[in-house]
DNA sequence: GTATATGCAAAACTTTTGCATCCTT
DNA sequence: AAGGATGCAAAAGTTTTGCATATAC
């Protein structure tokens, strides 16, 4: 990935910040991060950042759609790179893992639903709250 | 609406904060109203209340089912009157106004996507973001 | 070289907690 | 009377902003 490449793409000079926290996100394979969990993540690689920047930067990539923003439970924004495609989400209560899932038919019925009412969707939030039962579930609340 | 009657009967003593919280809840008609929106509207009433008391009072009430909490996404929780009855939300982009759905595809094709992934539904939020195209959208940002 | 971005510190905002007093049962 | 609930103030947690310095172009 061309990190430089891509924030010039979107009207951003290409800042060490900015890369650091692009391909972060580019490298976390869908991961799903607070301003802190980026900050701290900064730290430990020994960048010498402040939050005050992460927060900015966050916010224009979101701005710049490389970043979508979502707003679960917690009362903390979380981050996760926007790869393009729309999709939903399941949270476990149990280890916080979130799964990703995209349905047709769920979209579909949605546009329906808004524009029989006089409404134009312009985007949608679906979080589905969850028991994991799986054995792998590592139930560790509170990470 | 016998107030003191529904504070028993979820355990929870019939003070005064309590029942002029459930009842402004009770009185406005499914409206979302974030803690600050209750406080003030109660300052409003000429209640001497704390701020505390009404985090406090509207933690019970979510807890003993009498209200539902929300995260849209400006950040700050919203509550509204638990009518038993699930559903779903459409917030209108320009106006700020929330309408309520429930449909049954939706429901039924969650609890399906979820299983088929090991999870076993407890809780979903859906939240749809539209446009309202209504010629009485009342277009009041920012209320 | 110039405009923008950054780090730090302080502020703003939402929510929680400690504690003395008051109220419900 | 006893225990829980309240108001106030202070604290904790998250996010934003002001400003002098540093960096990208």
């Amino acid at each position: 990935m061309d990190t430089q490449a891509n924030l010039r793409k979107v009207g951003l000079k290409a800042t060490g910040p900015r890369m650091r926290i692009l391909e972060l996100f580019f490298n976390s394979d869908g991961g799903h991060l607070t301003a802190e969990d980026v900050f701290k993540r900064l730290l430990d690689e020994g960048e010498d950042i402040g939050l005050a920047t992460v927060y900015r930067v966050l916010t224009q990539f979101e701005h710049a759609g490389l970043l979508v923003r979502h707003h679960f439970e917690t009362g903390r924004a979380v981050f996760e790179f926007n790869q393009g495609d729309h999709h939903d989400h399941i949270v476990c209560f149990q280890c916080g893992r979130v799964e990703e899932f995209f349905d047709d038919v769920i979209e579909h019925r949605q546009k329906e639903i808004a524009e029989a009412r006089g409404f134009v969707v312009r985007d949608h939030a679906l979080y589905i709250y969850a028991e994991c039962t799986r054995t792998d579930c590592p139930h560790r609340p509170g990470e």
